[in-house]
DNA sequence: GATGAATGAGTATTCATTCAT
DNA sequence: GATGAATGAATACTCATTCAT
């Protein structure tokens, strides 16, 4: 989407220098959406037009590399959701984001391979919370404001309600890549608080500081 | 969950090897269980206390191992559906019966690692579907006799109902386990017609035979 | 060929053990012929339809089962032999013989495997060259005495002619399983004295014991 | 016998790598030729003092080694069939290409193998064929246009011949390496039509194309 | 004696990562 | 800086042989 996928590191490389990084980021985006993380980095690297030595020239390791790339997918949903906060219906604004997140996730194979069995320990995380979440928090407050969602929904629902989803999405993506608007239904169903009644929902959400924890505390990799 | 895991098709094995089985069976589960398919055989085998070739003279290979588990895992959910059947609240049985799915999935990496990403081509995926759809048609069907619960969800909604719940589960397991329980009442609620009016779910759920091909035909594990 | 392929060991076995020694040497003549000697023994023991124990106890290894079988092979050859030294034309006998030879080696994937790339430690092999040689040699004789076969023949060269010539033969088995008999022609006709001009032949034959040396010193199997 | 065995197809290899492909390549022609194909590659990457990684970056698995190999052994009989050719002698030069043949063949168990046993399903079969079969049948036609060569002999049998001395070379090498001359003097003796009388040569040669899938479709080498 | 269970070294192959050119 | 060559540990699977039942 954005034709420079993140800032890079400190010092601003040299122009070719730059330009191979965003090579590899494109083919690893590529390759990685396409074929999920087993991929090889020299497979990365011959679709990037590069040697496997100039991927780990610019990239620590492979970790580093997917962290970079998750980072760029953290942009893009954040991106989103800022335009998610322009639009003037905050109900259609939550509906449509969980859309749009939907779609994006479910086409990357490699990013539901990253959120569902990564391990997180970079400190990229960090700006995955910092940039995103108050977004997130502020789509939901507006909808709230409306009156018709329930007040007990918290900011960090959104991402499980959006990784659920798309766990949906994915899995049946082959034969009804269509089937989790039901399930999108059914969770905006059951968060409507214009419902007679509602079931107040049992366990604290996640605080920030708790999802943060979460994202980079998965189960090893390998 | 059982002692033994299943019982084998063909003439009863001797003690001893039956005991081995019955070890490599434990080890796999306990190791996919908690590190995901990506285990090595001698891994496991080493955890059962044998050698390698032990695991392959009961198992032609590590899919057929993988398979048997997951047998295994069928005919235990497939037990506790059948229990949720016998219980006389049929909204209770309902919401117990995702409960139970979403603890024994949210706890196994490697189950939801096959259920997300691995590609099934073997016979077994009838025996689950044949084993389990009736039992679950029939709870749903149960539930929405008594009129809660909205009328236009269908058998198949309810593996991915379990598999979106167990995917948010895993996802927050170290930090909190119990998460799910929120995201669970919200869908309930999204279940439950009584709510004063409900959205007609979008796009028709998939159909039995729609639901086996989804199964069979996924992206390779490799 | 024959119903017991060889003599056994020194006390005769019981009945039953003899029966099985019986079935596993014809399950691994049957599968040896047809597969190569590259065949697991428990492939010959399910042929056979004994246990892979039972192969052992009555053949110290892989090795003492393929020479048993070298024997019997020898017996069948040697019963050729006897054969062809009663034929009343001792030219057409010689041919004869080749012809027999050929047939039963170039159908014969172990053997031939054996002969061209085995080891020989065995003294099994001091048997063929007792049983064997003598037969040959009178086959060369009685032909020479024809005088119209060359008199610097001798009998180690009929072993190495037959070898040759089931070379070619299993070499275009599948397309053409007749083509040896091109060669047979050929080499008959440069055996044959009554051409005008004979070159006589360089090197002196191998001797018998050289020929039991050759036979035992081959390079390792494995 | 030459220093680069091939020149490879693509833009030439960096020094050192090109220096590595000739030390595998020469490592691997040394162990296929004394052992046998089925020496491992670890032992061939050992034997050329590299690691085993090396020899999968250069050869994309063990067949398209071997069968580097073998276009080599072919370029160089073909370089033995075109200085037979250049020999004033057309009589001598199908001897002296026999001589060349059989020494080739008969020191290397493992191009023996590869011809006896494996199956040949690549390319490189053809590319034997092209540059192999126009030479073998100039030499042939030199020869019979002596007169002194029998007509009926045919382009497609000297491999054929080949194969079947080297045989006889291979099995007395340790004892006899030179045992072979008598059978090829036996062969050329039978070959020569200026004996009083030949017999006709039974069933037709294979033709070139028969040779060709006689080439490609042996047994498979496991 | 017979069985077949158990063993583990051995095989081809892959891939993240390092390093010489 | 860039390249791609080199490395070797790791992985799935096989099979000759030994040994408990």
């Amino acid at each position: 989407m954005d034709t420079k996928i993140d800032a890079g590191p400190e010092r601003p490389l040299r122009r070719d220098a730059e330009r191979n990084r965003q090579r590899i980021l494109a083919a690893a985006a590529e390759v990685f959406t396409e074929r999920g993380l087993d991929v090889s980095l020299d497979e990365v690297a011959r679709q990037a037009g590069v040697g496997v030595g100039t991927v780990y020239r610019r990239f620590a390791d492979k970790d580093e590399l997917i962290d970079t790339l998750f980072i760029g997918y953290v942009n893009n949903m954040a991106a989103i959701a800022e335009r998610a906060l322009e639009m003037p219906d905050p109900e259609e604004a939550l509906y449509w984001f969980f859309e749009q997140w939907i779609e994006a996730l479910a086409a990357n194979r490699g990013l539901r391979q990253l959120l569902m069995f990564a391990t997180y320990a970079g400190d990229r995380v960090s700006y995955a919370r910092t940039r995103f979440a108050p977004l997130v928090n502020e789509i939901v407050t507006r909808a709230q404001a409306t009156g018709r969602v329930r007040q007990d929904l918290y900011g960090t629902d959104i991402p499980f309600i959006g990784l659920m989803l798309s766990s949906a999405a994915e899995y049946a993506q082959q034969m009804r890549p269509d089937i989790w608007r039901r399930y999108l239904t059914l969770l905006i169903d059951g968060i409507y608080s214009s419902r007679s009644k509602t079931t107040p929902l049992p366990v604290s959400p996640l605080s920030p500081l708790e999802m943060e924890t979460v994202m980079r505390g998965r189960a090893p990799r390998r």
